[in-house]
DNA sequence: GAGAATCTTAGACCGGGTATAAAATTTGGT
DNA sequence: ACCAAATTTTATACCCGGTCTAAGATTCTC
């Protein structure tokens, strides 16, 4: 998989230099006013060719997808065994909001993304399928390992709607004006009043175990 | 509202029209190869007529989810004083089944209007676009009531799973060929075991508090 | 270097969706 | 019942995303 030849390796280029021009003019005029004949003009291609690469127009702008996709598969697949899926979820949140990461959510860049992406419906539409595949891979994961196809679905909903969560939060926060800092050093209790939630429910709390109040 | 004018009138009987066409042609022949120009043919309309009622295409099948937003609003706003969200949201998925509501999912109509929605990658993102729309409204009732937007969206989110997951659980197995009567049957476990694990969390089960076999 | 396999290209084409301005219809007042 | 204003419907032209096709260019393999 390393050793490639020249015409995979040309690929991967245009790829990566198609999307680096659309995604500089989206930034700059707006996702809906650049039209797809545009960019590949503009990166000196045919209009076939940029829908051969990215199969439709919200790919150009949202092509960090699979790479997260497979990180979070990852992250579950290769946690240590028997430790409860949620606990490794929350440990590698933390490790990106540690590592300022943008996919933390945390992290000044967010707000140039996140208005291309705001000011376009079909992109927000596409985001919000990419995270419903992240859903269909963590219900298939835990489906293979626990057998029982419901409660997998059920889980993999819940938890991608906790990450959903941990991630639009301080987004939003930052696009509204706070202090970037500020929403960084907010954001860890962030992920863990929301994984606390995922792991002990939203019904009325229940007394310690041994109760002595 | 009660007392509307012909104007009014014959608005709502268009409306209902178009989209009764558009359905009937839709499940004969499939989302992609009927037309919007068709649709208007038959329904002796012009097509900006259409697009006057429906924006976009996919809302021309699923029209009614304005009614079930309203529904699932008056759920929440209207619960007892003092009822959790989730238990109000439980009785009233319980209700939908026994009284065997479409949108209850364990019905033999289903097949037909799933395996339509299916064929049609567009029909399917907007769904996923309805049931966020859902999640929106959740989010908003409940920030007024706590005036903690944080905790909302995540509690709206985690609902918004759960429901979606009831949903879809007979919805899959009554396609996958499983029988209706049965799936109907299994029904009412699916929903108790999804709201206890909404309520009680994924985490490992705790002990019950005075605990008794 | 030849031929097979693959990638790119031009160009025509389709269908969803919008804009515009004119024609038809309902409304309310008299 | 009629007229004028408001609203709805229509025809038409148009834009853009996306697909199809067949031919041309490039890389791979032997």
């Amino acid at each position: 998989m390393a050793e490639q030849g020249l015409r995979e390796r040309k690929k991967q280029a245009t790829r990566r230099m198609i999307a680096d021009v659309a995604t500089g003019l989206f930034v700059t005029r707006g996702f809906d006013a650049v039209t797809v004949a545009e960019i590949a003009e503009a990166a000196g291609v045919s209009k076939m060719t940029v829908f051969n690469y990215f199969p439709r127009k919200e790919d150009l702008y949202l092509d960090r997808h699979l790479d997260r996709l497979r990180e979070l598969e990852a992250v579950v697949r290769d946690r240590p065994a028997g430790e409860p899926v949620a606990t490794a979820m929350r440990r590698y949140h933390h490790e990106l909001l540690a590592a300022g990461h943008p996919l933390s959510g945390a992290i000044a860049g967010v707000h140039g993304f996140w208005s291309v992406l705001q000011s376009s419906p079909a992109l927000m539409s596409r985001m919000v399928e990419q995270e419903h595949e992240i859903g269909d891979m963590l219900a298939g994961v835990l489906a293979e390992e626990t057998g029982d196809e419901f409660s997998a679905r059920l889980v993999a909903n819940l938890l991608t709607a906790t990450i959903t969560t941990i991630f639009r939060t301080p987004v939003g926060r930052i696009v509204a004006g706070d202090d970037v800092e500020q929403v960084r050093r907010d954001q860890a209790a962030v992920i863990d009043r929301a994984f606390d939630v995922l792991e002990q429910g939203i019904g009325p709390r229940r007394e310690p175990l041994h109760s002595d109040g």
